[in-house]
DNA sequence: CCGCAGTTGACAATGGTTTTCATATGAGTT
DNA sequence: AACTCATATGAAAACCATTGTCAACTGCGG
């Protein structure tokens, strides 16, 4: 039901799809250009800045796609807005900046430690949990 | 221009406003009523079920006002939608049920010391952080 | 009884995201 | 190269929770 183990994709280390199309790649290319969370329109703005042009719709498709492969990390702005970012892999939680975006993967394995015995006190079983840190980063805030 | 301190909301335990209308008593009521996280169109229908006609505009606002205040929780369900509940004073976070919504407050003093150090070691200022428990509670294993 | 700040609510507007659907594209096949 | 067809694309429309608008209403203070 997942997908087979493929470890030459063609040279990059994500997975896009059954097409590695023009547009995927673009995607994929402003992803891997940025270490922060940026929004679907965001990127979309920056490919047709940069003379990549793909449409809006493909770029929500192709984030949603590669998400839902767990090749990207996805989490909602305060706002309700959903930010990608190409993550490193395994369980880790970020630090963003609400300004720029700027984001720090943090780990702290007491936190799921505690979350996960907290849960299991009160009855709770497959637990899952999820912890995000704003901000405003130092570069930000000085220029309020 | 804001609430001046009042501490005799007049019987309330929570501060409605300025003026406790019919509609906001309504709403606080509908919060009263269920200790699970509830959407401000639920709330708006089951109030119109009920007989209590009140605006969705007027929910929203009541609804908000309450979070601003901080007589209520709000967050935000992975779809994206605002979900309220009636909540106990101060910071806390929430252990939920996947299956039934049951939700068990908690708290974690270690928890908001780690965040909010972690964020200012790495620079950050204004730190905020948004922490749930999700999983599934003893009733809701049983029956499968 | 008056007046005005606080409230209300029908309706319009927002805005991010998803759907629709006609067209295009690419990998394999003949 | 020509053919096929599932997959992919994208412009535009639909969605939908939430917020803004603004005229009408309400209730306490004076």
């Amino acid at each position: 039901m997942d997908k087979q183990p493929d470890s030459d994709a063609g040279g990059g280390s994500v997975t896009i799809g059954a097409r590695p199309t023009r547009q995927r790649k673009a995607v994929v290319a402003a992803l891997g250009d940025s270490d922060v969370f940026r929004s679907a329109q965001d990127i979309h703005a920056a490919l047709r800045e940069r003379g990549d042009d793909v449409g809006l719709t493909t770029v929500y498709r192709t984030l949603q796609a590669l998400a839902d492969g767990g090749d990207i990390d996805v989490l909602r702005t305060p706002d309700g807005e959903s930010v990608y970012r190409q993550c490193s892999n395994g369980h880790h939680h970020h630090l963003v900046c609400r300004g720029c975006g700027l984001t720090v993967e943090i780990e702290g394995p007491a936190v799921e430690t505690w979350a996960t015995k907290t849960a299991h006190a009160h009855g709770f079983a497959e637990v899952e949990h999820t912890l995000e840190i704003f901000g405003t980063c130092h570069t930000c805030a000085q220029r309020h």
